[in-house]
DNA sequence: GCAATTTCGTACCGTTTCGAACATATTTAG
DNA sequence: CTAAATATGTTCGAAACGGTACGAAATTGC
């Protein structure tokens, strides 16, 4: 793609991709409806026009925003979760990929902009939608991996040791934003991943 | 308490019981920061002033409302995880004594108010503390309960029990949120119930 | 150069926000 | 019946809100 068969007119100068991340850094932070426009602007270094121009208006900001954070998760996290070997090892690897996204530090915590902002605004249609996109997508590929490491098992036994896991991550925002530490949630990642290694008869 | 011993003036005619359920009813719908003091005061009926009076500001309103939510919590579900009986069973009448507060109707699910819209309002630092509180007070709760069941075990798998157990409540709040009906939520503390009960050898 | 085209920020609009000032209503004390 | 005291709703104001109209800036095609 290069610049030899330009546009007329004034070229664009705005960086959308970083304006996007710092749209989900505020967001995770402080949650749809506490975030006003003006400090999207701050935050982004762009005027509100120009947001408004790149993003549309606030709710679509927000959505765009779990799309980008949905894909950085599936980028950066879930392969982990895929990857060979033991479900165990698997699943800690997951859960501490993911705390690695929700914790800027050992302590502080942005947290889960799907799971932990979205239900707060849940009340509008396209939010949940998201946010139920959010939680089936996680519930499908634990189940998936949870059966290709261990074929053969009872359905009911499949969903409890599925819900086990999913419900793990998605506790995770909330305790993150209550004060927890990133090293206690990976204990708490690697004790889950244990159980459900044994509910399984895998160790 | 008569009224041989009134005070004088004007005599108050609010009813600050109801007036609260109303504030509790409407935050965990909309979370915090999209409700406004006009959006409260047709919910309760009462003036702004009113409610600023009762009250205080906003951010006090919500923190009372989860200091009251956390205490219909305590009255009327606590006891169920209390109860004397299979550890099992009370989980799983705790878990569905939670959805009965969790949900209005079968489809229609207000959620948690502490942990389905606390954690995007956790900045504030009162917020945070009370959904510390929540956390902790369930997870010590539920440690208690399981202790008591199944005496004698490992730390580590008493901690685990109780983590996959807290973690599945948490987890309802923004599953509900997403559209999960309360009866898919059932079986699925049932199931978290189940297996809690099989990780501790009681089963 | 000059017009056309696209990008971008300043300035602005009407609405909503939170919070307080103020006046009014309703009671007791004397 | 009057004065004091308490409770309550109406009114107001300054600020912040989301969103947009409009003009300035920067580039291409001719």
């Amino acid at each position: 793609m290069t610049d030899s068969q330009r546009k007329p007119g004034r070229p664009a100068t705005i960086d959308t991709d970083a304006a996007m991340q710092s749209l989900i850094e505020l967001f995770r932070a402080k949650g749809y409806a506490a975030v006003s426009l003006d400090d999207l602007s701050e935050a982004t270094g762009l005027s509100r026009p120009s947001l408004y121009r790149s993003f549309g208006n606030k709710l679509s900001m927000y959505v765009s925003a779990m799309d980008a954070f949905g894909a950085q998760v599936g980028e950066s996290a879930i392969p982990a979760l895929e990857a060979e070997g033991e479900l165990k090892s698997a699943l800690s690897n997951f859960f501490n990929a993911m705390l690695d996204i929700y914790y800027r530090d050992n302590d502080i915590a942005p947290g889960c902009l799907v799971f932990g902002t979205a239900p707060s605004s849940a009340d509008e249609e396209k939010i949940q939608a998201r946010l139920k996109y959010g939680i089936d997508q996680l519930d499908v590929r634990m189940r998936a991996r949870i059966t290709q490491a261990a074929p053969g098992r009872d359905a009911a036994l499949v969903d409890t040791a599925t819900q086990i896991a999913s419900n793990t991550l998605i506790a995770f925002s909330a305790r993150a934003k209550s004060g927890a530490t990133k090293a206690e949630l990976s204990t708490m990642g690697a004790r889950s991943a244990q159980a459900i290694s044994v509910l399984l008869g895998l160790s």
